[in-house]
RNA sequence: GGCCGGAUGCCCGAGUGGACUAAGGGAGCGGAUUGCAAAUCCGCGAUUCGUGGGUUCGAAUCCCACUCCGGCCUCCA
C-alpha cells in the first residue's frame, strides 16, 4: 500500500504520514489507525465566506481521504465565539473587538427593522446566530465534522465543535501553568504575556526569528514598556469594560486569541496531535503562538503535521467587500448554484495552490458533477433491477482498498488505485479526478450494464464519493411548491410537440430552464431534473 | 526590507530529467442522431510549457539571470 505523503509547513518537506496510533498492519499503518485532527474553524462575528470554506473543505477532503484508507479520524473544529481585535496594531489586544462590531451591526439592523437576534446587545446571542448560520452552510456543503456535530448527542457536541466561551477555566489553568514554568509573566500593565524569549523555537513554523520579528520592516510589533520583548503576545487581558469578560486571577477580562486552540485541542485530543490544519494566514502568528504555548506547557511536541491551505482569489483579485467580489455560500445559492457545485469548485483545485474562484468555474463544476450523477443514477437503477438490497449490502466506503481487490472489476480497481495514489501525493485532487473521468465515460456509454458490473462500479463510485460528496443521491430534491407549475408547463410543451409546434415547445423549455429545470426528451417520453447551476452562464 | 509560493492550450488545471506525439474538466469547432431542438455519441485542437542563457545524449521538469503575479511579516480561512 502506498503510504500518503503530505507537505508539512513546519519542516518545509513532504513526508510520509506516521500515525501516532497506527493500525495493525505495518505495510499499511493507516488502515485501522486512529488519527487526531484539529482544524481551525471560523470566527463567528459574520457569515463565513467561500474563502473560509475553502480551508474547511480542504480539511474535509483530507479527513475523508484518510477515512477511505481505513483510518478513524477524530476531528475537532473550533467555533471562535470570543471576539478578536480589529485594530490590533500591536500584539497587546488594543482596538475594537470584532464581536463588539458585530453587535453594533446587529443594533443597526434592529433599527432598520431587520432584527436577526432577540437582543442585539448580547454578544452571546450574536455569536449563536452566526454559529447557526455557519452550521447550516457547512451542512449543505457536507463538511463531515459539522455533520458529526449535528448528529451527536448534546453531551458530545462540545468535543467536536468546541466554543471557547465554554472553556475559559481551562484557558486560565493553561496560563497558570505557563506562568509557573517561567514562560509567561504579568506585565506592568497587568496583562499576562507569553515570553517568546523563553521558547527558542518561536518562529520555526513561519520562518521568522524572534530577532526579525522585533526589527522587521513591515512588522507591526513595537516597543512597549510593559513587555519584555516586542513579540510577546498577550494570554489574558484584564478589562473591566470589555463586552465579554470573565473572572480570573489577573482580574476580570478575556483570553488571548491563540490560547483557545492550544487549550481546546489538547484537552479534547491530547497533548500531541497528528495533524493540525488551517488557512495560510494562520501560520503566523496564530499557529506559531499555539506551538509556543502548548509545548511550553507540556514539554511535548504539540503537532506532528501542520497543513495549511492557500487562500483563494475571486476573479483574479483578493476577495474583499469593497471590490464586490465577496461571496458567501448563501449568496451563491441565491444566484441558483447548488451548494454541492460550490463544494466541488472549492475542492477540485489543489490545496497548496492559490485557487481563482469564478462563476464560470462554478459552471464547470456543475458540468463535471452532472457526469458523476448520471453515472450514479444509472448504476443504482441497474442494481435495483436485480436486488433491492444490493446497494445497501456493499462493503463500507471506509474499507481499505487492499480489502476490496477481490470484490471489484479490474477497471474499477484500477481507477480506485489511481484515485488513492493521487491523493496520497499530498492530496493531488486534480490527478485523482482525472482517474475518475477516464473511468466514468465508458460506463455511461454502455447501453445496458449487467448486475455484477454495476455492483462493482457502484461500490467504486461510492468510495470515490465518500471523499467528493457530490454524486449521491443522484436526484436532488426539488421545491414542492414549484412542482405544479412545472407539471403544467410540461403538459403544455408535450401538447405543442404533439402538434409539431417546435417554436412553442422550445419557448417552454427556456421557461423551465429559468425555473431551474432541465429537460431530456427520450423515446420513452420527456424526463426532467433540477439544474445544478443557473441557466445563463456568466459572461 | 525579510521569508514563502507561482507563471503550462481560449479558460481551469495535472505533469518536477527519457513511455510528453503534455492527463483531466470546461468552452469552441466539424460530423452522427434528432424536430434544421435539447440531451447523447464520434472526431479536432499546445511541435510547445513567462523571457534569455546554461547543464545534459536528452529539459515543461535541473542551474543562473530577468520579467510579471500572489501570500505572510501580530485582524484574517
Amino acid at each position: 500500500m502506498i503510504i500518503p505523503e503530505f507537505y508539512n509547513t513546519l519542516t518545509h518537506h513532504i513526508a510520509p504520514l506516521k500515525p501516532s496510533r497506527p493500525g495493525p498492519d505495518p505495510q499499511d499503518p493507516l488502515n485501522g489507525a486512529e488519527i487526531t485532527l484539529y482544524s481551525c474553524g471560523p470566527t463567528v462575528y459574520d457569515y463565513a465566506h467561500i474563502g473560509n470554506f475553502r480551508s474547511f473543505l480542504f480539511a474535509d477532503l483530507l479527513r475523508r481521504y484518510l477515512e477511505i484508507r481505513g483510518a478513524v479520524v477524530r476531528q475537532v473544529m473550533n467555533m471562535t465565539d470570543v471576539g478578536h481585535m480589529t485594530d490590533d496594531q500591536i500584539a497587546d489586544g488594543a482596538g475594537r473587538d470584532k464581536l463588539e462590531l458585530a453587535v453594533e451591526k446587529m443594533k443597526e439592523n434592529k433599527k432598520t427593522g431587520r432584527a436577526l437576534v432577540e437582543n442585539p446587545n448580547d454578544p452571546f446571542q450574536v455569536a449563536d446566530f452566526f454559529i447557526q448560520a455557519f452550521q447550516q452552510d457547512a451542512l449543505t456543503l457536507r463538511l463531515q465534522v459539522v455533520m458529526d456535530h449535528h448528529a451527536a448527542p448534546e453531551a458530545e457536541k462540545e468535543n467536536i465543535m468546541p466554543r471557547p466561551t465554554r472553556h475559559i477555566g481551562e484557558f486560565i489553568s493553561l496560563i497558570r501553568t505557563l506562568i509557573s514554568r517561567g514562560h509567561a509573566y504579568v506585565g506592568s500593565d497587568g496583562v499576562v504575556y507569553f515570553d517568546v524569549g523563553s521558547f527558542p523555537d518561536y518562529g520555526a513554523l513561519s520562518g521568522n526569528s524572534v530577532d526579525q520579528l522585533a526589527h522587521g520592516a513591515g512588522g507591526r510589533t513595537n516597543e512597549q514598556a510593559a513587555k519584555r520583548h516586542p513579540a510577546d503576545f498577550f494570554l489574558w487581558k484584564p478589562d473591566q469594560k470589555h463586552i465579554m469578560r470573565w473572572p480570573s486571577p489577573w482580574g476580570d477580562g478575556y483570553p488571548g486569541w491563540h490560547v483557545e486552540c492550544s487549550s481546546m485541542a489538547m484537552s479534547i485530543l491530547g497533548e500531541s496531535l497528528d495533524i493540525h490544519t488551517g488557512g495560510e494566514d494562520n501560520i503566523f502568528p496564530h499557529h506559531e503562538c499555539e506551538i509556543a504555548q502548548s509545548q511550553c506547557a507540556t514539554g511535548r511536541p504539540f503537532v506532528h503535521l501542520w497543513m495549511h491551505a492557500r487562500h483563494l482569489m475571486v476573479n483574479g483579485e483578493k476577495m474583499s467587500k469593497s471590490k464586490g467580489n465577496f461571496f458567501t455560500i448563501r449568496d451563491l445559492v441565491e444566484k441558483g448554484y447548488d451548494p454541492l457545485v460550490v463544494r466541488y469548485a472549492l475542492l477540485a483545485a489543489r490545496y497548496r495552490e492559490t485557487l481563482n474562484f469564478t462563476l464560470k468555474g462554478l459552471h464547470e463544476a456543475a458540468a463535471a458533477i452532472t457526469t458523476l450523477r448520471d453515472l450514479a443514477e444509472k448504476l443504482l437503477l441497474a442494481v435495483a433491477g436485480v436486488d433491492e438490497a444490493a446497494g445497501d449490502g456493499l462493503p463500507s466506503t471506509r474499507t481499505a482498498l487492499s480489502q476490496l481487490a477481490q470484490t471489484l472489476d479490474p477497471a474499477d480497481l484500477d481507477m480506485l488505485t489511481e484515485f488513492d495514489r493521487a491523493l496520497a501525493e499530498d492530496l493531488n485532487i486534480s490527478a485523482a479526478l482525472a482517474a475518475v473521468f477516464i473511468w466514468a465515460p465508458p460506463l455511461l456509454k454502455q447501453k445496458t450494464i449487467g448486475f455484477p458490473c454495476a455492483r462493482s462500479a457502484l461500490l467504486a463510485l461510492k468510495r470515490v464519493d465518500h471523499v467528493l460528496q457530490v454524486a449521491f443521491p443522484p436526484v436532488l430534491p426539488f421545491d414542492p411548491a414549484k412542482l405544479a407549475d412545472i407539471e403544467s408547463l410540461l403538459a403544455g410543451r408535450n401538447a405543442a410537440r404533439a402538434a409539431r409546434d417546435f417554436a412553442q415547445s422550445d419557448a417552454v423549455r427556456r421557461q423551465l430552464l429559468a425555473l431551474g429545470v432541465e429537460l431530456k426528451d427520450t423515446p420513452a417520453g420527456t424526463t426532467w431534473r433540477r439544474c445544478l447551476a443557473p441557466a445563463v452562464p456568466p459572461a
